[in-house]
DNA sequence: TACTACATGTAAACGGTTACATGATTGC
DNA sequence: GCAATCATGTAACCGTTTACATGTAGTA
């Protein structure tokens, strides 16, 4: 509930793209975002819970005869503007890997093309930043390399920073790009 | 305490650098590791009392006149041999992110030259597995492209983790040479 | 026969952060 | 005078995993 929830609001992202049981969301999880971002039942199912309460989600109760019942939990009105507000809302910075501006961006189409590529700008400017600060902790690094030969496990763990954030921008950029074509396209379209 | 505490071995590991207090462990860790790793004191207080029971350190309390009393840290042998039990044993798989292998080269001196290469290697094949694995998965996506536009969305995340994996073998093979070398020096050194 | 998939849920434990308490010293 | 640094610690809270409970249906 806490605001930075982010299991929170990949549940209810899940359930927005069509009515799903927990059982359902698990396994949609598994097979989409898993990649960086996982669930357990342990968080589901209570989750489901307290997003009935607040009226972001409804369920009905499914029964098919002797198979075990399911509870089929549907997105409101409600839930998908609070849902919308999360997707357009800035990632907080200070997040290394980067997970919640992919989730942001796997459940992207409910936004705007701009608000993602607003996401992705402003993610690359961070990493910009971040580089060249790794740059200097290497500089610094090598020099005191030949007083010290044990240096060289530092700069290891430095170069694969440096590695890294070069991989995120490159990405940045070629997801920049990719956006900008779909935005052209969209455009043609209407 | 439970195996795979990672903080629990980094603190451990920081003291065995030099004596410090629990004070200097954060900052240490700041200015260093901070880039994959962080702590809070919440952590590193009840942690060293864990420690002190167990008997892998040892403190001395340090009286500087008026100035706040501190608690300083002494590494034992029965810490250095669990320190370095954990140095060797092979990092857990399904690390996505790769921050334990990084802690265990960081501090990778304590133990022998072949045995970080051998966690390099570990972690590149892992990678190249799941790379291959992304490769399929973004040729499928590619696939159904032209009939669900907003599959873009999906490919920019899988993009991510081809580019991601992709980096972080090359960080792989650059270690394992660097690795090599340093082994080559300390040959002739001898 | 045994394992996997389907299906929902809870309780305990764990790892970690945040906020708080306390108080002296140094530098702007 | 105020903020930052030094220095140790605790309690509450949060997010998450793991283990457990329960039971059916299909498959190897």
């Amino acid at each position: 509930m806490t605001k930075d929830n982010k299991s929170f609001y990949v549940i209810l992202a899940v359930v927005s793209l069509e009515p799903m049981s927990g059982y359902d969301i698990k396994k949609y999880i598994e097979g989409s975002v898993s990649n960086f971002w996982n669930i357990s039942y342990g968080q589901i199912y209570p989750t489901l819970n307290r997003l009935v309460e607040i009226g972001y989600v409804t369920y009905d109760v499914e029964k098919n005869g002797n198979r075990p019942e399911r509870k089929v939990y549907c997105i409101t009105e409600n839930g998908i503007s609070t849902l919308k507000e999360w997707l357009v809302a800035p990632v907080e910075e200070g997040n290394p890997y980067g997970s919640e501006l992919l989730l942001k961006l796997f459940f992207g189409s409910n936004i705007s093309i701009e608000d993602n590529i607003n996401h992705v700008i402003r993610f690359r400017n961070q990493q910009s930043v971040y580089l060249e600060n790794l740059n200097s902790i290497r500089d610094r690094l090598e020099a005191y390399k030949e007083k010290d030969r044990n240096m060289e496990y530092q700069i290891i763990t430095v170069r694969q920073g440096q590695i890294h954030a070069q991989s995120k921008i490159e990405w940045c950029e070629e997801t920049i790009n990719r956006l900008t074509e779909i935005k052209k396209y969209k455009g043609v379209e209407k």
